[in-house]
DNA sequence: GCCTTTTCTGACCGATCGGTCAGGCTCTGA
DNA sequence: TCAGAGCCTGACCGATCGGTCAGAAAAGGC
């Protein structure tokens, strides 16, 4: 009952897409994803090393696409900088929403994973980007508060079309973002009017 | 070597947050409380008729306010509703800094449990109404980034001070969150300039 | 035909999980 | 002094986890 070449392997990685981004990495067994491809556990783990070369394999074209936003990133500062990293990351974003999907929650942990080496600092820096390269808490807040909520929808919405989902997010983090000219809106005396 | 009456209860609920919030709940084990702690697993058990139930008690205050808010939001709409929703959340998001983060990821699977029966149906609600009751797909996507954005950023920032980032937050959303009244730039011919 | 390589499997392993249970400890009121 | 309630424990349970291994089944070149 031997199939072609390899193809198994693509229909493990592809269940294994699938089952993690709804259930999450450790909530997946080898046995969930061996179930759904109908082959045993051992095949899974014949055509892979272990649990964690599964999900490295997954992500890499994500990570990948992470690793050259970051490098186009190096040379650009203020709003340049801000705009190519909410584009980039959008577009990041709304491609590998499956993949978002299983990083989702699960983040302190699976960084530890060699697989997602830097993968903190690359977000830093993205983030840092976003934010203008400023260092004000509300520029910062922005920005985190954005990249959040980007992985979040797009993890959310994974059967809206490209097409909608991509403007939208585009259009929303440009108001969003905190413009890195203005030096915010000068109201020291009214900004804790709310109590 | 018995302590005072329900002072372990306290101190496992405690020790329970801080772990949940860092490595999740499925991530955590009674074993890990318990050594925190510094009694025995059985000791955990006794306490608390189960795992679930110990987090149930942990969420309760958090669900409350968030039920709360609902309520405030039955009679509301339009901008009303939308800047009730803003504020609200952000209060809520920052007081339970630490119960958001125990949700964050292990969102899907933690919702069938009893505990959370309705946090699904009242999120969509307050969702709602921070889109302004807007069925415009930009307007529903702008309000869950909001949402899960400021949640995290919550979960990330545990360190910074509640004054710090209230008005940040309060402001941002004020700032992103699509408004009610005007019917979105019209541009439909430049809506796809991206490319 | 046969022999090698690739693919796949059932049986098994140690570790860990949430949870149970009988019993020991301490404190307190009668 | 003693019985009982509250608190806590070690030992144990079945289930499930990721992972190993010897060997069967199929494929392919000769």
């Amino acid at each position: 009952m031997a199939r072609a070449v390899s193809e198994t392997h693509g229909e493990i990685l592809a269940a294994a897409a699938r089952q993690f981004a709804v259930t999450g990495y450790r909530g997946t067994s080898l046995q969930d994803i061996a179930r759904e491809v109908g082959v045993s556990k051992a095949s899974v783990l014949y055509h892979f090393a272990n649990k964690e070369a599964l999900l490295a394999e997954l992500m890499a074209p994500a990570i990948a696409m992470l690793q050259s936003l970051d490098d186009k990133l190096a040379g650009l500062t203020g709003a340049a900088a801000q705009e190519v990293a909410a584009t980039g990351f959008v577009d990041l974003a709304v491609r590998f929403r499956r993949e978002i999907a299983v990083l989702r929650g699960e983040f302190p942990e699976l960084l530890c994973q060699p697989a997602f080496t830097h993968i903190q600092e690359i977000s830093d820096r993205l983030r840092n980007a976003l934010a203008g390269y400023s260092d004000r808490p509300s520029a910062q807040i922005a920005a985190l508060v954005l990249l959040a909520g980007i992985s979040e929808a797009c993890a959310e919405f994974v059967d809206v079309p490209e097409d909608d989902l991509r403007p939208a997010l585009l259009t929303l983090v440009r108001r969003a973002v905190e413009p890195v000219d203005a030096p915010q809106p000068q109201t020291p005396t009214t900004e804790d009017k709310e109590s």
